[in-house]
RNA sequence: GGAGGAGUGGCUGAGUGGUCGAAAGCGGCGGUCUUGAAAACCGUUGAGCGUUUGCGCGUUCCGGGGGUUCGAAUCCCUCCUCCUCCGCCA
């Protein structure tokens, strides 16, 4: 999310940036909204102060007994009440509406990233090792279902399509291969190693920035409509009580006959608040008051009645005119997750809303998580192998520097993905990512990229992105400087180090043997106890 | 899932309608004293927004949201979180 304020004075440079990104925001109508919140909350202040002023002249009055002083004070304050609330109201709408109108708009990259539509466009910075020359070199889709050990059939049959079953010592690898990694940035680099949840909140996803624009590319885990269609019922029955209550027996009656139609229970929930909450002597406003009713005798009479609706199939109804008519009661939160697409959101949301302490900066955190991602959008992309699962492994980097550190400590992450592949002896290439490729959050991206010789090219292994005070403007995640007063926002950064299952398709391509076996990396001979992986 | 209890400043904890952003203690920072340190004593010590060149001033915030009231940390509603007991469970 962009500082509004920084918008304001730099207008131009903020319209040029979102013409790089192919946005269609421009600072102008931005500016003007926050003008008028500001101007709002000018006026919101001024008359809370009088307000206050003329309240407290009503607390000494009546301590001293002068009741004719304080009668005048309090007609005073009747009128400067109802511009109070006037303002509060509109100030909250202003700032409800300048941040949602925030929180879509793209990151500003670097200048020097390179301008380009695709992948194509991407800049080398370096490579490192030979691509190897392997005869009749065979893919890992190949390689895996040969040893008996990669079964995307079993997969498809217990999950579907882009999921993998591992077996033996190709399970095992992927065991090793995060060991390996988690060991290193750890031991060599001081990270901290983190065990995070795998479902994650809204508010999560909208601090690193999946959301609110990207939810298509999430699977979401919630059971927020039934919880939610549950109050609704509660709501219904409340206002049916509140009918019985008040002794208004035509729509009570309206209600108990329609109960009878049981086909379409939708209709019935409908029909109910159409009669109770505009119907005849209720109102809108009434049927905010019928949900503070409690209800006592009349309870056993009226859940005879919704034992009729509660099976309602189709409950999205009831939800949208529960949200109509109690919006205060109603809370996405409740039970409504997602699952993690990465341990970046999980990693990077650990500082939301807190200020740290300069000492504590650099934040190095590492994780080995389950991955899900929803890959709306890419039907037909890599649907052979394990390049692009629904889930996945990652070890994942993430970093909360100072904002003066944070390019240094992008180059420095970088390094410690890039590490991985070197001493797996794994041949790799470092990529600026052009304007068209970088994402939505990041400031600056640099993918490595490692050759498989199953497919005879790079393909992203890792993704290294500097988000810069982006995300953490978003989170609110701050740290204060020795000596100053105000605390200033934290730059985020997250990579990976790495993927860990194209790391394992790294692997397979890199070290297959002419019959088909799997020579283990030196490094993870160790960890995996054998020097070969073959079909056993 | 059922029953009950609790959420106040970095921490502990008082405050149940009126100059309360909030007692007290601890911790932190500054000072006095001391060769130095400790102890003691004195002072100081939250965040957001707006405004100001600056000192400052105004306002909001006592888990979140809403309400009652001239006025709310205090009363009401609701949500969230934590704790205790029972049940279930890896």
């Amino acid at each position: 999310m962009h500082d509004i304020r920084w918008i304001k004075e730099n207008q131009a440079a903020f319209d040029r940036a979102m013409e790089r990104r192919g946005a269609e925001m421009r600072s102008a109508s931005l500016v003007a909204l926050d003008e008028e919140r500001a101007a709002t909350v000018k006026a919101m202040n001024d008359a809370q102060a009088e307000q206050k002023q003329v309240s407290k002249k009503i607390g000494m009055a009546k301590g001293k007994g002068d009741e004719a002083a304080a009668q005048a004070a309090l007609e005073e304050v009747g009128a400067l009440k109802a511009r109070v609330k006037e303002l509060e109201e509109r100030e909250r709408e202003l700032a409800a509406q300048l941040r949602e109108e925030l929180l879509p708009i793209p990151n500003i990259m670097d200048d020097d990233v390179p301008e380009g539509a695709d992948e194509a466009d991407n800049k080398e910075l370096k490579s490192w090792g030979t691509p190897r020359e392997i005869e009749a070199a065979r893919d890992h889709v190949d390689l895996g279902e040969s040893l008996r050990m990669m079964d995307f059939e079993a997969a498809a049959k217990i999950s579907g399509s882009r999921f993998v079953v591992l077996k033996k010592d190709l399970a095992k690898l992927e065991r090793a291969l995060a060991t390996f990694m988690l060991n290193l940035h750890t031991e060599e680099f001081g990270y901290e190693e983190v065990l995070p949840p795998v479902l994650t909140n809204p508010e999560s996803l909208v601090g690193t920035g999946q959301l609110p624009k990207f939810g298509e590319d999430l699977f979401e885990a919630s059971d927020w409509l039934l919880r939610s269609a549950h109050v609704a019922e509660q709501t219904v029955l409340k206002a049916l009580t509140a009918a019985i209550k008040q002794k208004d027996l035509l729509t009570f009656q309206a209600i108990v006959d329609n109960s009878n139609i049981t086909e379409d229970d939708t209709k019935v929930v409908d029909e109910i608040y159409e009669r109770v909450t505009q119907g005849g002597k209720f109102t809108e406003e009434d049927a905010g008051k019928l949900l503070e009713y409690e209800f006592d005798s009349e309870k056993a009479f009226a859940n005879i009645f919704m034992s009729e609706v509660q099976f309602a199939k189709s409950r999205a109804k009831a939800v949208s005119k529960y949200r109509e008519i109690a919006p205060e009661k109603w809370t996405e939160r409740t039970n409504h997750f997602y699952l993690t697409p990465t341990a970046e959101v999980t990693l990077t949301n650990l500082v939301r809303e807190s200020i740290l302490s300069e000492e504590e900066l650099p934040k190095r955190m590492t994780a080995w998580t389950q991955c899900f991602r929803a890959e709306a959008g890419s039907a037909g992309r890599d649907t052979r192998g394990m390049i692009r699962m629904h889930q996945f492994s990652k070890v994942e980097l993430v970093s909360i520097t100072t904002p003066e550190k944070s390019d240094e400590e992008h180059e420095r992450m970088t390094g410690c993905a890039e590490e991985v592949l070197k001493r797996l002896d794994l041949p790799y290439r470092t990529m600026l990512l052009c304007t068209g490729d970088t994402g939505f959050g990041a400031a600056r991206t640099y993918d490595i990229e490692v050759h498989l010789p199953g497919q005879g090219q790079y393909r992203e292994i890792s993704s290294c992105s500097n988000t810069r005070a982006f995300q953490a403007r978003r989170m609110n995640a701050r740290f204060r400087r020795e000596g100053e007063k105000k605390p200033q926002f934290v730059h985020t950064l997250n990579g990976s180090g790495l993927a860990v299952g194209r790391t394992m398709v790294a692997v397979l391509e890199n070290y297959q043997q002419p019959d088909g076996s799997i020579a283990v990396p030196d490094v993870l001979k160790p960890l995996m106890g054998k020097d070969v992986i073959e079909r056993g």
